[in-house]
DNA sequence: CGGGTATATTGACAAACGTCGATATACTTT
DNA sequence: AAAGTATATCGACGTTTGTCAATATACCCG
């Protein structure tokens, strides 16, 4: 169906398709790709981790509340996203919860994300 | 309000906060920067855009809608977000529209991205 | 224990998104 | 002109996402 080849120069009444325009990835590896990217397109959440890279160590909810404009249940929630995705982690210190950015998969991530956008460019 | 400094070691009964956790990009900086990632946040438009790049010069609607596995009402929807996130144009032939990824834009885009993403990592 | 604080969770709601059938538009061929 | 094809747009619909007030949970201190 769309596999008619060797036809470069196209006349009129001819079929478009000429090239086998098969993608290199399947569906499912494409939902596994964009989850990567889905995780970073929110701008909460990219000024979250933001201020957790620039802040080696800890930083408190607190101070991650005070650094957004949203409430702090929507804090927790995009929190919870970036934690579930594997980008922070918690710790809980008395009254209080510090997350830190982990570096090595902000790394993985953004090698995976190099190797797509590479092959686009 | 989040803006005790000079302190390092809390002990119990202090406040948590420590850093002058401002993000250094605004919301509205950071609201730019999250377009990026949505465009690229669906799998479909990553195997369109990964077949376009795959396919140096021109790509039918019919080809690209033969590579995802959605109805060509939804590739369209999709290659409209794409267009106008500039990183593909089209020209119409005839009966036909065929599509291209613009390059420069991918480049653009992925130096974008990683510069976020050197800043994480 | 009782009151206070920090964070997470729940539940409700609106808005955005993805999908598709139906239709419109534009072109081509007869 | 009429019929056929390719693509875009429209409109409806269900799903997901983002947000917040209210509440729950856990911890702290007096």
């Amino acid at each position: 169906m769309a596999r008619t080849l060797e036809i470069i120069d196209r006349r009129l009444g001819e079929r478009c398709c000429d090239v086998g325009a098969r993608p290199s990835r399947t569906y499912g590896e494409a939902v596994v790709a964009s989850a990567d990217f889905e995780h970073l397109a929110h701008p909460v959440r990219l000024q979250l981790l933001d201020v957790l890279a620039r802040n080696e160590g800890r930083v408190c909810v607190c101070d991650l509340e005070a650094a957004v404009p949203v409430k702090q249940p929507t804090v927790s929630h995009h929190l919870r996203i970036l934690r579930e995705a594997g980008l922070v982690d918690s710790e809980k210190v008395g009254q209080w919860v510090y997350y830190r950015i982990r570096r090595a998969s902000a790394r993985a991530l953004r090698e995976r994300v190099q190797q797509i956008l590479g092959a686009f460019a």
